[in-house]
DNA sequence: CACTTTGTTCAAAAAAACTTGAACAAAGTA
DNA sequence: TACTTTGTTCAAGTTTTTTTGAACAAAGTG
């Protein structure tokens, strides 16, 4: 299991197969993947991108992980949208490659951007949608009560907006460990 | 569908339909829940209570929203659990019944404590785990990769870490409204 | 052009998550 | 004790989400 792993390469320098500790840090970012509301394949692929040290490809991703061309795909494709992971092109290579983005701030950023930022944008229309409704309300009680929760609903509307820079910013801080010789 | 509201009370004083208004809301609390990973019957049950200035019994939440009996269970005590609903015990009421937290600092707190917590605990382990993998590792240089990438998931951890209390102490400040008379 | 490689799409299959309701338990009442 | 009300549990059913793989498109190559 540990011992040389010197057998086994394949054309491009790249083993077939994956380490233990590889094997549970993909463990890991699938769990990280489903309590964060994403499809577990992504947090495979992340993962999987994150423990090597070289651009992986499509096909090598698949194989690895023992999964169908379409989840690749759409993974990557996701995942990029994201901004977790970046395609580069090496030279003299036809097919894309991929490498993982490993900056918290970044990965912080760009999930808050394509999954908080949505919800508090289509808030806005719903809480005026609401208020709306309350207003054709006739019953002065029924009135009150209705402007009253709606101010609630503004309130907590206002403090989630206020919170992500904050979390953008204090996720920033002291990202990057000091840089050691690998990689 | 608005005009005076005044027939269709039960016997407790309490409607047995919603308003436009209330569904709306239900509505909104329903997309929040889904986007937060908890089930939607969850989503509704909380809206419910938020509309409501009084308390109800799992029989009228079942009614009102036309879930089951076993949802309607489930839903109030998961919800009690993530402190986003306590129940009440009117003098002379055999039933329980409940109430919704309106103090957003309250539920992102219970939601931290109860989501983000246990994760970040079950990390600990799982970064020991993968830490004693890699040490098992005797090529060098696969050796000092998987290092680096656990200095990473460290370097991660403890920034999680950090910004939980800055989370809670942010959505904290300048919570409630002025309160005005109504309620 | 014919052929290969690379990547996307999407309908259908599989898996996962959620809801239901009947059986059960607990506790109050007569 | 027998009966009622209130609430829980969980196996089975339903719905939703995710994955698969075959068909297709795009682009390079000889």
């Amino acid at each position: 299991m540990t011992a040389f792993s010197v057998a086994n390469v394949s054309s491009s320098n790249q083993k077939d197969y994956l380490d233990e500790w590889e094997i549970a840090v993909i463990d890991l970012f699938l769990n990280a993947a489903n309590s964060f509301g994403l499809p577990k394949s992504y947090g495979q692929i992340y993962g999987l991108l994150f423990c090597k040290n070289q651009s992986l490809s499509m096909d090598e991703v698949m194989k690895l992980l023992g999964i169908s061309k379409g989840s690749a795909s759409q993974g990557l494709r996701a995942l990029r949208q994201l901004g977790a992971v970046s395609s580069v092109f090496e030279p003299g290579e036809r097919r894309e490659r991929f490498v993982a983005e490993i900056r918290l701030r970044k990965l912080v950023g760009g999930f808050l951007r394509e999954q908080a930022d949505p919800h508090l944008d289509k808030g806005v229309g719903r809480l005026k949608q609401i208020e709306s409704l309350i207003n054709d309300l006739e019953d002065v009680d029924a009135h009150k009560r209705g402007v009253r929760r709606h101010e609630i609903l503004s309130g907590w509307h206002r403090q989630m907006s206020r919170l992500l820079p904050w979390v953008k910013m204090i996720v920033g801080k002291s990202d990057r460990l000091p840089k050691k010789n690998s990689d």
